[in-house]
DNA sequence: CGGCCGTTTGAGCTCTGTCAAACTCTGTGG
DNA sequence: CCACAGAGTTTGACAGAGCTCAAACGGCCG
């Protein structure tokens, strides 16, 4: 019985709460339980590596997921952080390429694998669905595009405090208003694009002004307007 | 009979070259037909502004438009140019919301508006129309990812010669190397995401260095593999 | 304990943005 | 036909934001 111990329960792997999944059918719904295939990942593992072919997608059902691009030098370019109920590597699925990013735990997460060919089983039965997915798409194409003109306009100071902005609104805050997702200032570095020594030195700057309070990887929020400002949204 | 005169003739306002339409049925693309309607559009002028609430999607079936967002002090962000056979303004209509571009003609255009209730019935009833759409917003978006790498990682005279090299693909050369496409020094800094100046300068450093010819706005492409070398792809 | 990874701080330098001024080209109106 | 205005282009000078390199420090794990 070990295949059972290395398999996340039925609640753990349960896609009942994914908003793309709503339109479905309870037969469609039966079919993507049915076609699924949930695992464990621990920290630090890569889901799919950019170049390689994929085979399906992935839905989260708990954890946090890095994708990332891997531009000069082999510096990372954080394209976004997936949390639970988000889909991860449909767009390249779609666009039947090879994966253009890589996928890399950064807590604990519980992902299902949905085949290929459960997806457009969907797409081609279910308009709803389709039309669910196109639009995923376009706010994430939205996003990208907000965030192209923030990257080619704003100082790396607006950039940071715009980006400590976005992770509180993705991932909450405990009762001590502090972000519950934990970075490397590298990788804040490779989200905001710059280096990571002037992560650190605005960091520190943002504490002296009492933005912020930091203790290690803990981000504390004492002063949100004063960081919307900063952000120059 | 004046309103024949501003309007563009069939063959202008023909949509069964646009690859998004090939899954339409006779009947489907009839409908199309007789619910599109269009327009002669001047260089200038303004298809759609930022915020403002959207009717429909266009077609493009001549000419060119800069699609932008209005950044820091009223700064252009270029987000693409769009040709014949491209659609635009589908994405801020498909997540129902007011646009955030603003779309400019910028060489004299024929569009053709297609109201939302055609969009939808078309998403509807036909799953290879939405598939082909999802695809579409699927490419940009990995275009979108790619350029935020670019620009977050790469020098402002890496991002103009990767610039240049992208209007080479997507606006035909003329035999002797021109790019058909006119923009001026401060269209291309704000497709980099720079100031006019260091356009202009790196521009002529390009030239001195023999890899392309300048005469006004035309642009001569003379040595593509340098171009590509400096771009660092 | 030693090594490794991540963090922090300092110094120097370069790329690039800003400001200012001159110059070209085009179209308009007298 | 010329003068003028206005937009776009070009060049120079300068400042400063932010990158790189180097070194030291702390914490963690085998």
């Amino acid at each position: 019985m070990r295949s059972v111990v290395n398999r996340p329960t039925p609640e753990e792997s349960d896609l009942s709460g994914f908003k793309i999944f709503k339109p479905l059918s309870e037969d469609e719904f039966n079919k993507l339980n049915y076609e699924k295939s949930c695992s464990f990942y621990k920290k630090g593992s890569v889901i799919y590596r950019e170049g390689s072919r994929l085979t399906g997608f992935y839905c989260l059902t708990k954890g946090i997921v890095k994708i990332y691009k891997t531009g000069i030098d082999g510096k990372e370019q954080i394209i976004r952080f997936a949390k639970p109920g988000d889909i991860i590597a449909y767009r390249s699925l779609l666009s039947n390429e090879l994966a253009c990013t890589t996928a890399k735990v950064i807590d604990e997460a519980i992902l299902c694998h949905v085949p290929y060919q459960t997806l457009t089983y969907l797409i081609d039965n279910n308009t709803k669905f389709s039309l669910h997915l196109l639009q995923i798409a376009c706010k994430e194409l939205k996003e990208a595009n907000d965030y192209i003109t923030d990257i080619a306009q704003k100082t790396v100071r607006e950039r940071l405090a715009e980006v400590l902005l976005i992770l509180k609104e993705n991932f909450d805050l405990d009762a001590s208003n502090t972000l519950q997702i934990s970075l490397t200032r590298e990788e804040l570095a490779n989200m905001v694009g710059t280096a990571t020594e002037s992560v650190i030195r605005l960091l520190s700057e943002f504490k002296q002004d009492r933005l912020i309070e930091l203790n290690g990887r803990k981000i504390k929020f004492l002063d949100i307007s004063g960081l919307t400002k900063v952000a120059n949204i």
